[in-house]
Formats: C-alpha cells, structure tokens, sequence
RNA sequence: GGGUAGGUACCCAAGUGGCCAACGGGGGCAGACUGUAAAUCUGCUGACUUAUGUCUACAGUGGUUCGAAUCCACUCCUGCCCA
C-alpha cells in the first residue's frame, strides 16, 4: 500500500471538498483497508458520464486497496432523491426499479473491478424496517435542519410543495452509512448535506463518523445544466460510439476542460486548437469505453462527414425504399427502419420545409414531391444523420 | 376543519362566451453562418399522407348555450392564511 501523503495526494484530485482530511490521514495511517461508500439510486436504467465521476473516484479507492461498497438505492429511488430539485420526483414502481439496478450495476462495472466490490441494497435493511425504527430516526433530525437547504427553503419560499417522504431522504441515506459501516462516503456536491447527516448518525450509533468526500457535478451537453437522464443531455456510458462521439462534440468549448478533468482524469492541452482538443476528449473516451478500434473509426467517420461534409464516401446506414415515394413517407419510413424512430407527420414535414432533408446535398422542400431516387445516393435526414439508398 | 387564491401545451404564463390548436417567454427541432460548438439571424414547435378539412386538447364529470378554456353544478388536486 501506498504511504499516506501520496494516497491522499491521489485522492484529493478533482475533489470539491473533504470533511476532514486529517481524519482521512487518520484512518489511512491504520494501514487497514477502509470501506468506501458510493449510494447510487436506479431510478433510469443507463449510467452516464456524469454517474461516472464518482465511480471513477471509488477506482482509485480500489486501486489503493480499498473496499468499494455500492449501495443500490433500491428503496431510496422510490423516493427520488431531492436534492437540486425544484419539484417532487415522479415515483417508480418497485419493478422497474430493480430492472434499472440490474443493468446500473453492470455499467458501473465497466469502471469499477467487479470482483473487489460489494454491493448492497438498502432495501435489504429498510423494506422490513419497523415503523417504530423509522420514528426514532426521525427523532435525530429536525425540521430546521431540513429546512436549511436550499433546495427545500426556496421550493418553501416559492409555495411549491414538498412531500414529507421527500425530507425521509437523507436521513435514509445517512443510515445507509451506519449500516455498511463506512469510513468515507463519496457523492456529488450537492450531496454534502446527505452525507455530513451519515456522520451525525454514526456518531449517535458510536462509530467513528465517515469522511465525507464531495466531487463537482458534470454539466451536460448544454453546457448548464447537470448532466441527467431527465434532462436528456447525457452521454450514457453504453451509448454506441458514434453516438457517444457525436454528443461529446456538441459540448461547448468552454467545458472541455472540466470534461478533460473528470471524465478522463487529465489536464487539457490549453495550447491545443479547441476542434482538436475536442475530437481527442471524444476519441478518449470512445476508447475507454468501447475500444481504441471504434475510436480511431469514429474519429475519421467524423472527419469525413463534418470536417470534410463528404458525405457520399462515409459509412451511412443503408436504407431500402418501401411503398411510398413521396419525400414525406420516405422520411417518415427512413427515420422508422433506419433509426427505430417513429416520427409524426407533422414533424417530418417540418424537416422538409425547413431545409433539413437533402438528396445528395440538394434540399428537398417539397413534401410531396417524387424525386428520382437512385441506389447510392446519400439522404440527409437532419444534422446527424443520413442514410444511403439501396435498391429502389 | 374554516377562509381564500388557483389548476391552460415540455416548463413558465396570457386568454374570462364566437376572431382559440390557444398571445408572450423559456426550452426543443431545423435552416443560414461556422470549427462541431458558442454567438447571431430566420422558420417551426397537438395528431391526421396541407386538408377554405377532420379529430383530440385548457384538472375531472355533468349541465347551460346555435356556440365554452371561458358561464353553472358537483368532484379531485395544490398554494397561502387561520385552527
């Protein structure tokens, strides 16, 4: 194991805060491994980038010989953790809650080493939990407490509701902690008061408090927002390389560096030509999760398509004609056998009308027009993507 | 429990009998411009193979009316004040 100085020289790397590293120090100079805590609630199947931060600190955790405890939120994600948020989550059924964890955990082991982690369900401890247990609880925490947080004070201040179970949330959480026995908890910023209610717990319960270790949050794709499932500007970790590809390149330029820091754990190039600083973060990190093959690939399908807009010698979707020639139902077909999307017709006609569909670069703005559609011929169906004729 | 203000499209929000598929803003999509992005400008943003057309929609159910998001009744839901 690695002295202490230098384990935490790799810990604190990219970290907001840390409560306190002299007790990290503390616990560390016991040569024992310590148990670290990721809570993660499955409330959407798929893990992205933004997830991935946390997991990609654990890593280091675990590469330093430590244990990884992942706790599935099970119970917790019928709640909806509320931080951040400005409304009530929508609530899950308990099924499609276990069907998110399933393929969670399996994402989180594209980062993390499956056979050093443990993982856990809270609903284990919190299904069967007496009411009894839960007032108890409850009896640690105030009202005022609660109401210190901002999310909770301005949904107050702005009359918008908040549900009681919502405020059960980090006094959940912090129990988790006390039952997996943590030494340092993990989790974005905006999880500081959740975990710093895990140490008050413990330190009722008689146990050593958790350090509590806070990462920055990842904005998405727009640029402002956090990155999040609802949102939808996420780049999902199983996104296919292109796709994942594509969405790194439309972030703006201004977060590439934090990009460059969080999710590839490097120090951008600010002498770098930012369309190239860009194409390298979205090769890197096709390659970390895919493969370098399909990151080389991408990178020139890019190159040709955008870079060069030679479309007629990339690699397209082949798209074969069905019953309708009319620019409308092709589009309308194109988009439903090509990408699996199902498009109204309203929407397929403002793609024509608005310049968006092109035959080999010529718009096609006519939704009822008939073009002589040839084998080969490449069909522009917006920014994205395109298809290439077949037979006709 | 009492009083009171409300519930309009993805979100905020206007509209208070016909001119309403519903102003405006945000968001989103597309075009031009670019470096892919940003910024800017433009168009679009309920569905139906554009139709002076039909259907579905202004919390729900019924009603009044030639005609309702708009009026009435009841129901459900939320905020605020009081208990």
């Amino acid at each position: 194991m690695l002295s202490v100085p230098d384990q935490i020289e790799i810990l604190k790397r990219g970290i907001v805060t840390l409560h306190s590293e002299k007790e990290l120090a503390e616990k560390l100079a016991r040569g024992k491994p310590l148990r670290i805590k990721l809570g993660v609630d499955p409330t959407s199947p798929d893990i992205h980038l933004g997830h991935a931060v946390g997991l990609r600190k654990l890593k280091q955790f675990q590469d330093l010989g430590h244990q990884i405890v992942l706790i599935i939120g099970d119970f917790t994600a019928m709640i909806g953790d509320p931080s951040g948020r400005s409304t009530t989550r929508p609530p899950l059924t308990y099924e499609e809650v276990l069907a998110n964890a399933k393929t969670y955990t399996e994402q989180a082991f594209l980062v993390l080493d499956r056979e050093k982690t443990e993982v856990v369900f809270n609903g284990s401890w919190f299904k069967e939990m007496p009411f009894m247990e839960v007032i108890k609880l409850n009896a640690r925490v105030t009202l005022q407490q609660m109401l210190q947080r901002e999310d909770f004070k301005n949904r107050v201040n702005n009359g918008t509701e908040v549900r009681l179970h919502e405020i059960q949330y980090p006094i959940m959480q912090g129990w988790d902690s006390v039952v997996v026995r943590s030494d340092v908890e993990i989790g974005g910023s905006d999880q500081l008061f959740n975990i710093l209610v895990g140490r008050d717990l413990q330190k009722e319960e008689g146990m050593e408090p958790q350090v509590c270790m806070t990462l920055p949050l990842l904005e998405g794709l727009d640029g402002v927002k956090k990155m999040s499932k609802s949102l939808g500007n996420y780049v999902g970790l199983t996104d296919a390389p292109k796709d994942m590809f594509g969405k790194l390149m439309s972030i703006p330029d201004e977060l590439m560096a934090k990009y460059y820091l969080l999710v590839l754990g490097e120090v951008m190039d600010a002498a770098m030509h930012p369309m190239e600083a860009k194409k390298q973060l979205a090769a890197k990190c096709v390659a970390t999760y895919h493969s370098e093959a399909a990151a080389r690939e991408c990178r020139e399908d890019w190159d040709t398509r955008f870079s060069k807009r030679d479309l007629a010698s990339a690699e397209l979707p082949s798209y074969t004609l069905g019953e309708r020639r009319d620019v409308l139902g092709v589009v309308q077909h194109a988009y439903l056998t090509a990408f699996q999307q199902t498009i109204s017709g309203g929407d397929a006609r403002r793609l024509i009308q608005g310049g968006s569909i092109q035959l080999n670069g010529e718009k096609l703005s006519d939704p009822k027009a008939e073009p002589a559609w040839e084998a080969g011929a490449v069909l522009k169906l917006d920014k994205k993507r395109s298809v290439r004729l077949t037979a006709v």
